[in-house]
DNA sequence: GTCGCCCATAGGTTGTGACTATGACTCTGA
DNA sequence: TCAGAGTCATAGTCACAACCTATGGGCGAC
């Protein structure tokens, strides 16, 4: 059984005719006739009466009538899906990202994806660390990674801009009514609020730190960047974290540094060659570049 | 696209390989390869990522996967539905009778068909006259037909017995004490319960009447058997019906008649080798004919 | 470094599907 | 009654599609 005769089948029914079906079908009557020919036998019965004048369904042919062209109606809606997926214009797409980016950075690009491309959908994938992102491509957990440049990577890559971090403090801080970038080092005696040891932003302040001269200690840890942020502004402590993921409202300070403080985000599939899903999604990206709250240039 | 390529894609994303796919499909791997290429080609996108070690769905892919896995469903779920047809278990059937059968005769076959062949549905299309009865099958308005026996018929014929008709008078008629049949001419005088012109049984009873040498008066018409034995069981007048329209309670008296008025009735069919479908209904009716109130032979 | 696993390609063979031409049949109209 | 138009089926032929075997290239494992 193929599709090529139920369509067969569903035209003979329409037309009631072999003749007419083939014209419509731009095929020859004797092919036609074939191929039912064929159908009927694998079936095991005939589905239409061969009358004097053009034929007319059987108890079976009718009966089976329905369930053709359910199986036709299948096929077609699979078809219109996927020349709408080759165009990048419907379907699922795995997104993964870590935690701070999901709150920072991916909100603007994926508004606009909704909006271009309504019938994609997109499922994010969150990992805390950047290791487990770029495994999580590498496994095929998801389709494509929006994070940390990897330092080298087997499949596509390409830059969205650097995120920067600053220093939140709280309005009282004595430190809070700086003008320009502060120095890193002058919080370097303070209660810092860190991030737990799982997530990823913890080694990197960390090492910004280190680079600083100091090694922070901490009297609070969080695993989320925007209760990191809040704690700051309520007086915790000076906590680190990318300048994107703060609101324009937001109640606490937030200090640029001397020595800037930068990320490196990129987007990076498996493929070297991206389809047209991961197309369209990358498009979405480079078109919100500018929207992202990222430094275009280090 | 067709069904054998949804199926090898079906096979591949569910072991995760070509080779192991080509193995539970039986063929070889090239061809699997091939196959799949073409699929690819036609839809315009990748859905597979080629690995080292075997393949992985690309978004592209995985997004179509359930459209092709609904495709493939509603291929199977044909497919049986068809060979339970084609074994008669299935499916619609169409059957034609006249008004009065419906009430007789039928309901017993189609009780025994209900419960052996509980997916076969049946419909039923009731004619008038048995004129209407032989044109509705010849139109495909219905698949089998049931009635009187036509006088000759290009399809498949098959006698199922002879009704045997009554004059149905009220308990308290001089004639409804007789003992043994009767003579029709007896009511050749009284006031009958006729039948509606259109009704197929009005001609049928005016020719039995006119064998017997008279033609019956009428002052109440109807176009129901069953209306005509209850008016003639409460004095409305003699009338003539089938005795497998009356109940077993029957409030009226059925008198049988010397010269017995018979109908021969068959099922009957456009083609003359009748499908599986039709061959099930006949049998029905075949395995029921002791139970249909008919006489088996004349 | 060699071996094994996996997918892609090439070349050859088989089989399927389509076409043209024709036949059998029925209904229609002269 | 017979010719013609219309229907579907069959036969013969051809082209292409699908498959198979053999082989190549890439990658990881031992």
């Amino acid at each position: 059984m193929t599709l090529r005769q139920l369509e067969f089948l569903l035209a003979i029914a329409h037309r009631g005719s072999f003749t007419r079906a083939a014209l419509d079908l731009h095929i020859s009557q004797p092919a036609l006739s074939t191929q039912l020919r064929l159908l009927e036998e694998e079936l095991g019965c005939r589905l239409f009466e061969r009358l004097p004048r053009g034929v007319q369904l059987t108890a079976e042919g009718r009966s089976f009538l329905p369930e053709a062209e359910a199986v036709i109606a299948a096929a077609e809606r699979a078809q219109r899906l996927l020349s709408s997926v080759s165009e990048g214009d419907g379907g699922l797409l795995r997104v993964g990202t870590v935690l701070s980016l999901s709150i920072g950075v991916l909100p603007v690009p994926l508004a606009n994806l909704r909006r271009q491309h309504p019938d994609l959908s997109v499922e994010l994938v969150e990992y805390e660390h950047r290791d487990s992102l770029e495994q999580g491509v590498s496994d095929g957990h998801c389709d494509v990674a929006v994070g940390p440049r990897p330092a080298d990577w087997y499949g596509h890559v390409e830059t969205l801009g650097w995120e920067e971090f600053v220093v939140v403090v709280a309005p009282d801080d004595p430190l809070a009514k700086s003008e320009g970038p502060v120095d890193l080092r002058l919080f370097a005696d303070r209660n810092w609020v860190l991030f737990s040891q799982r997530q990823g932003l913890s080694p990197f302040v960390h090492a910004a730190c280190a680079r600083a001269g100091f090694a922070p200690r901490g009297r609070l840890r969080t695993s989320q960047v925007s209760a990191a942020a809040r704690l700051a502004a309520s007086g915790a402590g000076p906590a680190m974290v990318p300048s994107n993921v703060l609101e324009p409202g937001f109640a606490g300070v937030a200090l640029r540094l001397q020595e800037p403080v930068r990320r490196e985000l990129a987007v990076f599939s498996r493929d070297a060659a991206p389809g047209p899903l991961l197309l369209t999604f990358i498009e979405a990206l480079r078109s919100a570049k500018n929207h992202m709250l990222l430094v275009v240039a280090p």
